[in-house]
DNA sequence: TTGACAAGATTAACGGTGTTAAGTAATCTA
DNA sequence: TAGATTACTTAACACCGTTAATCTTGTCAA
């Protein structure tokens, strides 16, 4: 009996195992890919299960294989989108020292996706609340991007170049600060003067002056 | 022949004619009002024509004799809760002459009534694009707070309580504020820390409070 | 090699949606 | 009283998300 016997029957079960495992994987990327392909282009509204499947080469009902439900996959979706957004986020923080600069470098960076990535920010921050809420309940997510925001307001507070306040409000309030230039721009770019891309950014750049001057000078 | 001899026949057509005027404009506001009932009960997701007939005891088709289709409801029904919208700003505007006081007053009533309006605050806001755009473009609506805002930042500006600047941009900024700190409170409270009405109102102070400081004190 | 089995995918169906076209019944006009 | 107009309904279409039952196919043990 050679040594070789017990793996033999063993290492074909496995391989076979590994392939199926493999493929399945694989039908699960080509889905969550038609997804966004198709999220991306129709927006939220138009995005259906039937148009996805029929993007691949599959039945509506093959998604419930891979996805418990239209949600999940959604949320899929923006779970990429939105690794994209923390690691944005924190290039920016990362990209300085000067715990003033890195508060200014945040902030543009969010402008910058927000602008860039339109579909993706209308259901994370704007659509239901349902999305933001299991966003946040996710590891990696969007959890970790209001870190970045809280860890670089509590780093200038330390630092003093920022009033001492609460942590959380103070985050919220610059949160809120880029995201109403963001979301105003998306819903009224083209039918309300002055939301364009640039003045966006400017408007950002007047903002972030002003709370400056308004937490006092050096 | 007596002289009522002619608007005899011609009263009686026109009696009957405002008779089915008025019945057809009694349905309508009975379609509305049920409209606005379910809307408001189950928001924009939850809002189907055939429950508004259903409400009222017609069918869903016969909302399109009154209406052209469901965007269209929605948003008359929208329209009365932005008629209030605009009311509540201009009796902000109109309750100082001290220009400074007059955009703390405004941003205050702003965020009141995004608060205590919910589900209208996000149709408007932050669900499509094409709400905001038809909104604006009828009267007394939407334009109207626009305008409400914009021309107590001119009156600042005249003033010299704040520095001038492009009336458009200086205007969607104070916007973009108040817009941020009530679109975050709607899709983050209770999953976010800090959202609830009380925060966000605290918020609104100190965000203001920056403002003015960052703008120069008297 | 064959027969059982399990997994992947499909078809059929349910209840719901917005919307259109054709039909009905009552009311007004002549 | 005959005809036209008006308010409304019924029937239908094409979608949607979702579930249950069915088919197909490749893998495994005997």
């Amino acid at each position: 009996m050679p040594v070789t016997a017990i793996p033999r029957a063993e290492r074909i079960r496995s391989n076979s195992a590994d392939r199926r495992n493999r493929a399945k994987e694989d039908t699960k990327r080509a889905i969550l890919e038609a997804a966004t392909t198709l999220f991306e282009q129709r927006g939220y509204d138009g995005f259906s299960l039937r148009q996805v499947a029929e993007g691949i080469g599959y039945t509506a009902t093959t998604i419930y294989l891979y996805f418990k439900d239209k949600d999940e996959l959604l949320l899929a979706v923006c779970a990429e989108g939105f690794a994209g957004f923390g690691a944005v986020l924190e290039t920016a923080s990362k990209s300085t020292t000067d715990p003033r600069l890195r508060i200014a470098e945040i902030g543009r960076a969010y402008i910058n996706f927000g602008l860039s990535h339109p579909v993706h920010y209308r259901v994370m921050f704007m659509q239901t609340p349902d999305f933001v809420l299991s966003a946040a309940n996710q590891p990696q997510n969007d959890a970790s991007s209001y870190q970045i925001f809280l860890e670089a307001v509590t780093a200038a507070m330390r630092a003093g170049v920022i009033p001492v306040a609460d942590p959380l409000e103070t985050t919220n309030l610059l949160w809120a600060g880029v995201h109403g230039l963001v979301s105003l721009s998306l819903s009224s770019r083209g039918v309300v003067p002055k939301w364009d891309e640039d003045s966006v950014r400017r408007m950002f750049e007047v903002q972030h002056d002003l709370l400056e001057r308004g937490w006092g000078r050096t």
